[in-house]
DNA sequence: AAGATTAAAAGGTTTGACAAATAGGTTAAT
DNA sequence: ATTAACCTATTTGTCAAACCTTTTAATCTT
């Protein structure tokens, strides 16, 4: 589309109304280029004009414009390209990068304490219980395959412990792709992204990886079964196992710290 | 914490190695501010230089440090204020302002068609039973309160389709909210501020509204009664009838085209 | 002591220029 | 004729120096 058609700018300047503005003339240029993409007025691979032509139909200058796209840009929305034939681009939406965003946020929340990790293992057991049902009906032969990879690869002793959180975390991101649930998978990637490392980080230095590998194999072995309900179970007993280990991690941490 | 003592620079300019450079000083010193943040090196308020010197420190100007901290305040990481005692301060991580990046992204996914609306279904399905079962070991009167005002409100004959939608999103947050579960209601922002309001838009023009009134009253009610099993196979019943006029919906429009 | 004035600090915006990358055409050499 | 080297125009990326607006706090006035 070529903008400038129906794209309105209103954009409220210091000078006139007084009213409410909330901050920033290049908050609200993102904003209405923001509205425009998810209206569909702006499509997945259009050319957006450049910049200074887009400053021109703002009113505003081109590091106002910059700053506008860039805002864009963090949250994914568009891209860029110098030179001829470059410029910026609607970007097709990217579940993988909204992961990281996620991954980010949830790293934090966890850092602060906003999270609290017991919830964090109920989120896990009940989101993953959803996997496993689904992905027993609806998974492949790769599917099985790239989970029965990751078990082997988990079997190996000599994998040092971060390659195995690594490789956990490709396990579940690879239970979840045996859904084939697109929507399901975008909601996952904050447990795959965030939670998962985070719980790994705190328990697997004093798990013996045995008890982990195993379940990991009945779950995939019950999936290729198509009994859902058992790879259900399964993880949910996963995470039961975890629980009580993370709990003993935290409670000796706790006493550590005082004693 | 004053910055400057562990943060490095190390910025790759055009001019020197030549190698790999992910495109831009400003994405650069994002990279790295966010990673100051994540590490803890800069906590929740801590109060960034100012512009200028962060572009003294990074050694270059400051329309590029705008440009970097407007991409961590599209972030939610930073905020900014006016005036002295103002500046550039490290946010509290924010699970609203990641909510809505992942409506963002999901509203654009359904929009392209990149989602189906059957996978969609079957993924709210699950997850509300899910919210459904945890809701009713967790939920307090006061989420009961929300829950039952949302139901009166839509028992309304004289409200207006999109008012009934409005309530019909705030119900099912009320519900999330009852789970009491921060990393689950993190998750469901996707289905709450981008699943639904595409499921109403879709349907509600022909639903005839009293069912889904019902359900959702039942639903309350098995909660209130700490029924989860109960409560989540209603919300099942619930959007399977959903799953059945969207398809007639869906057969009705594809034949008006063709015909 | 309470209120109005003012100065300074910080982010917000503008202007104008130059640098770097790159697609595409042009020219020169094979 | 083909290929390689080079130019050129376009567009984003960066810089520099200023000015504007908002906000706070110190100062002055009453």
């Amino acid at each position: 589309m070529a903008l400038g058609s129906g794209l309105q700018t209103g954009l409220q300047t210091g000078l006139q109304t007084g009213e409410i503005v909330r901050d920033g003339l290049s908050r609200q240029v993102a904003d209405q280029l923001r509205a425009a993409i998810l209206d569909g007025q702006l499509k997945v691979d259009d050319r957006l004009p450049n910049e200074e032509d887009l400053a021109k139909h703002f009113g505003v200058s081109r590091p106002t414009i910059r700053e506008a796209l860039k805002i864009l840009a963090a949250q994914n929305l568009i891209r860029s390209r110098r030179g001829p034939a470059g410029g910026t681009f609607v970007s097709r939406p990217d579940p993988q990068g909204l992961g990281e965003a996620i991954a980010d946020a949830a790293t934090l929340l966890v850092g602060t304490g906003d999270i609290d990790v017991e919830e964090m293992l109920t989120a896990r057991a009940e989101t993953e219980a959803v996997c496993c049902r689904l992905a027993a009906t609806a998974r492949t032969e790769a599917d099985l395959a790239a989970l029965r990879a990751e078990v082997a690869l988990q079997r190996d002793e000599s994998l040092r412990d971060e390659d195995f959180c690594a490789s956990d975390v490709r396990f579940h991101r690879a239970l979840v792709q045996a859904t084939h649930n697109q929507p399901l998978k975008l909601m996952m990637y904050a447990v795959i992204e965030s939670f998962i490392p985070v719980t790994n980080m705190l328990i697997y230095r004093e798990h013996e990886r045995r008890r982990s590998v195993d379940l990991h194999e009945q779950i995939t072995e019950a999936i290729a079964a198509g009994e859902g309900a058992r790879a259900a179970e399964l993880m949910g007993r996963h995470l039961e196992g975890m629980r009580g280990l993370l709990n003993a991690t935290l409670d000796r941490r706790a006493a550590g710290r005082t004693g």
